[in-house]
DNA sequence: GGCGGCGTTCCGGAGAACGGGACGCTGCCC
DNA sequence: GGGCAGCGTCCCGTTCTCCGGAACGCCGCC
């Protein structure tokens, strides 16, 4: 996500003439996709250049070619991620699943603790929001549909973490733990015992964490064979949220969810 | 979208050993990505080969590359489209911008109607979808977010057709009108009328053209220098719905909108 | 008029993509 | 057990598409 093209290509590092490690197509076309931000308008060709560091030319190219067939869209003056990204991105399986027999008891969450509920999915080393739910007519929290966090500072991020396995846990530390508030875990074996204690409670809490203000209760959500699939979470502001008072709530809600896609699996 | 893309690439078709028309990777890809059906598990190397058109060998490589970039991911057995797209779908500001600024509207309009609230924009001569609120627990219509109908079968869709100016109208026309129900417009002329009607009106009405026994009421959405940006509807059954009892309504909220668009677009 | 930035076109060179062919594997059916 | 169909994977010579520097026309601005 933050690596910067010139990275991959071997590009922008004159001192290294490297014989310039091979660079597919698919990923020059990733990482002109990738150089679209929430909440910027289109982009220049010259932008995008800029952004990749790709050759002008280059990126002309590409974009006249991912414009034809959908990937981008050609705007007044400049380029956007195209409709058929959109389309694409609601047909993808892994979330569309999830959501489709989670959404149910999201709804009955969301309408019985009056608060926003979020679902989402482990990425690598980050939660991504795959639905959230908000009451009517309310300030809206910061988190998106499609958005991520580092999972190790959110409650779903954490939730997810403690049962995915060594492997991302590792991930995670290698990374390293930047803290996005005062309360963020900053220590490798605080996160670990953290995790534990979720796995031995079966819920996780986020105590302003991710956000100064914002506090959360999750739990996961799991497959067949127990496999983890996913985690939701209550999400509110300090003072409106007694996250202890909602932890049984929350848990009951992933266990059904649990067992509505184990139904489902065995239907299909 | 139903092209093979055995004939984009000029194969499949031996009697003319054309020099074979250039074909991009983009081209590639983007078949590779649209062979992915809604409703369907993971796919094999061989179904996408034979879906595509493409050889073997030349999916295994591709399908490996676009597994490395995230545009898909690997399972178990097989090969679904990667969260990435998911991600990047949620980007795309086109829809992005009008969800966001339609989404208060469209929750006063669910609350007040207690039914299933559309908003799609025109791609093509198709409307897509590009958000849902369905009253909770109820048995939820077939449409979904990201997916597609003829525009001039739906009420969304000939909202947004009528104001969308002669080519998308054209291109209709000449793709053909397949009905999908007894009820859909067959005739050229007849659709024409109908959209100077819609036109003149300010509202759709979708009587049991895109599915038998569902009824809607929809109206269009413009932004600055009034672009037509997407287009609402209210829907439900039959003898559940209403529809002339809500058109004002719909209107209502259809300017609602359009003058959030403006001011958004006034402020930025 | 000079200039910086934009998008666009051209074209020779080269390297990534291409795909036929062959291999190992699994599961199925005679 | 042998044959076979279908799967994913690997190899490797060919070649076609991608690559990107250079140059152009255009606008808006100091």
């Amino acid at each position: 996500m933050d690596t910067p093209l010139a990275t991959v290509l071997g590009r922008g590092m004159p001192q290294i003439p490297q014989p310039r490690s091979p660079v597919s197509v698919s990923d020059r076309m990733w990482s002109v996709m990738a150089c679209f931000r929430l909440q910027e308008g289109p982009l220049t060709l010259g932008a995008i250049s800029l952004r990749t560091g790709l050759p002008k030319t280059t990126v002309h190219r590409m974009v006249a070619q991912m414009a034809r067939s959908g990937f981008l869209d050609r705007v007044d003056d400049g380029v956007t991620l195209g409709m058929r990204l959109f389309e694409l991105g609601h047909q993808v399986p892994r979330s569309r699943r999830l959501r489709d027999l989670a959404l149910p008891v999201l709804e009955d969450l969301q309408e019985t603790t009056r608060t926003t509920v979020h679902l989402a999915v482990l990425n690598g080393t980050d939660a991504l929001y795959v639905e959230i739910l908000r009451p009517p007519r309310t300030q809206p929290l910061p988190s998106r549909v499609g958005g991520r966090l580092p999972a190790y500072s959110t409650g779903v991020g954490k939730a997810l973490l403690a049962h995915a396995g060594e492997s991302p846990f590792a991930a995670t530390c290698k990374n390293g733990l930047r803290p996005l508030t005062p309360s963020t875990i900053r220590n490798e074996n605080a996160l670990r015992a953290e995790l534990a204690w979720i796995r031995a409670n079966g819920v996780a809490f986020d105590r302003e964490e991710s956000a100064v203000g914002i506090v959360c209760v999750a739990a996961p959500v799991f497959g067949a064979a127990s496999k983890l699939l996913g985690a939701l979470s209550v999400t509110g502001r300090r003072n409106e949220l007694e996250v202890d008072r909602l932890a049984a709530t929350i848990r009951m809600a992933g266990l059904s969810i649990t067992r509505r896609l184990r139904d489902a699996a065995a239907v299909a």
